[in-house]
RNA sequence: CGGGGCAUGGCGCAGUCUGGUAGCGCACCUGGUUUGGGACCAGGGGGUCGCAAGUUCGAAUCUUGCUGCCCCGACCA
């Protein structure tokens, strides 16, 4: 992409509402723009990162043999009189009324409409277990919407719902599901914390919630510090869950909600205990036959009697993953994208449009990489030097390619890694080869930033 | 929803107390000089001062009502 045929309205200074790094960032660097309180547009910087999340999400989900489906994001009231969470679920969802007076709402999840679906076109336990997921907007009306993107009111969410026989059977769905998740979030680049989470009335050990350590993360997080160095398990959904699972779910991992001290410092040696800030960014849960009872989702068992199917539900926030990526993958000059969510892998600049070596010499690697399949913004801006360096460092592409008169004449490419400064001048076949894949340094793990802090 | 704050050109702000020609920086447009980390000179465009009533000869400024946004708290992917 061309700079100049792009829209993408940076912001030298930061914008007053915006507090928050990862917020600030956004909208310095022409991601996205409040439209209002906790709602947000996605100009096209901001909406290629999405994707990017989107599609990683997507490819772990089918890997782990869920299937997509594509809901609503407006719901009939009357499923949710079913469940009993219309009255429940409070002054959050957003009802409407249309024009015959029917009572809707903009769903804050979708429990409800996939337990209908699934109920009224499944009859056996031949066709379990299944797994159905989708990735759309929701909304919630939260009573103070912050943090930019990472707490809106309008937000997108993978979410997935499992059906399943039995108890044992769902088990299996949601180790899955964990698998999934660990690699997910080791795919964006960041090191997720599996913590413990309330089930609430069910009980049981089901329930977890997928923490990033970020400073200005929402919750206090207190866990043993190997959790941090676990790499993700392999994509064999196949061969016993419950021991892949195993080293992630038997350390010490908790929020502050479920937090027990003494349990804390039994568990896990001084040396090796971590309290740190971090951002929620998935949750896993199993919630039994919560929806499939007062709904009348039932299956034929192989003995012919009809019960109730066991569910789980299992989500990512993906929109407020863009901001809590930013949270953690950041520095004075801008943002630091991690390579496999970068809204463009490299940006070239050419140092001095109209010069007919630079230009000769930025447009033939520009070409050249693009064919290769990478994303690469080519600033060809008549601006000056300085501005477009900025630029490039705010928007936070992993390598930028400066080309200037200086180096066009002797055939050289200055090579810039984002995250660690670090340049280097090359010629143009040594500069292509070594742009095509991530710099050396990514991905990051977890912050070091936040670990500091325990 | 309780407490606090803000609303003046695209962005950041001053002006409001003490009513009297709407201003500054950045950005933008034109011309020129510049050109490796956000240049300089000259000229220029753009604002019903959030909305509505009121007080006044006169309101960005005073009064009342409303709306929107931000921050702190209780709640959430």
């Amino acid at each position: 992409m061309r700079r100049t045929d792009y829209f993408l309205p940076t912001l030298k200074e930061d914008p007053s509402e915006a507090q928050i790094v990862s917020h600030r960032l956004m909208l310095r660097a022409g991601m996205v723009r409040q439209s209002a309180a906790g709602i947000y547009s996605w100009l096209p910087l901001g909406l290629r990162v999405l994707r990017k999340i989107e599609e990683i999400v997507r490819e772990e989900q089918n890997l782990a043999g869920a299937i997509e489906v594509l809901m609503p994001t407006l719901q009939p009231a009357e499923i949710w009189r079913e469940s009993g969470r219309y009255e429940d679920y409070g002054k959050e969802m957003l009802r409407i009324t249309d024009r015959h007076q029917r009572d809707l709402l903009y769903g804050p999840t979708n429990e409800e409409l996939i337990t209908q679906i699934f109920r009224d076109s499944v009859r056996s336990y031949k066709e379990l277990p299944r797994n159905l997921y989708h990735i759309q907007w929701k909304f919630r009306d939260e009573i103070r919407p912050r943090f930019g993107v990472m707490r809106g009111r309008e937000f997108l969410m993978k979410d997935a719902y499992s059906f399943d026989i039995d108890e044992t059977s769902a088990r299996t769905a949601y180790q899955k599901m964990f698998i999934a998740y660990m690699r997910t979030f080791d795919r964006l680049g960041l090191r997720a914390i599996p913590v413990a989470a309330d089930t609430g009335p069910i009980g049981g050990d089901l329930s977890h919630e997928f923490i990033i350590l970020a400073e200005t993360g929402e919750s206090e997080v207190f866990c043993h510090a190997d959790l941090l160095s676990r790499a993700a398990p392999d994509a064999d959904y196949d061969g016993d869950l419950a021991t892949v699972i195993e080293p992630f779910t038997s350390l010490y991992a908790r929020s502050d909600e479920m937090h027990d001290a003494a349990l804390f410092e039994a568990e896990v040696p001084t040396d090796k205990q971590v309290r740190a800030r971090g951002i929620e960014v998935g949750h896993i849960f199993y919630f039994g036959q919560k929806y499939s009872g007062p709904m009348g989702c039932r299956v034929a068992g192989a003995d012919g009697k009809e019960v109730d199917v066991h569910g789980g539900s299992y989500g990512i926030g993906v929109s407020r993953l863009v901001g809590g990526i930013i949270e953690a993958c950041h520095d004075e000059a801008g943002i630091v994208w991690p390579w496999a969510v970068a809204p463009f892998q490299i940006g070239v600049i050419n140092l001095k449009p109209g010069d007919e070596q630079t230009d000769a010499l930025s447009g033939k690697l520009y070409a050249h990489l693009t064919q290769k399949g990478l994303d690469v913004l080519y600033d060809d801006r008549n601006e000056r030097a300085g501005g477009k360096f900025s630029d490039m460092d705010l928007i936070g592409l992993p390598w930028q390619a400066v080309i200037g008169p200086r180096g066009a004449a002797a055939g050289e490419i200055e090579i810039k890694n984002r995250k660690t400064g670090e340049k280097r001048s090359l010629d143009f076949e040594a500069a292509c080869a070594l742009l095509a894949s991530p710099p050396p340094s990514d991905p990051p793990s977890a912050s070091p930033a936040a670990q500091d802090k325990a």
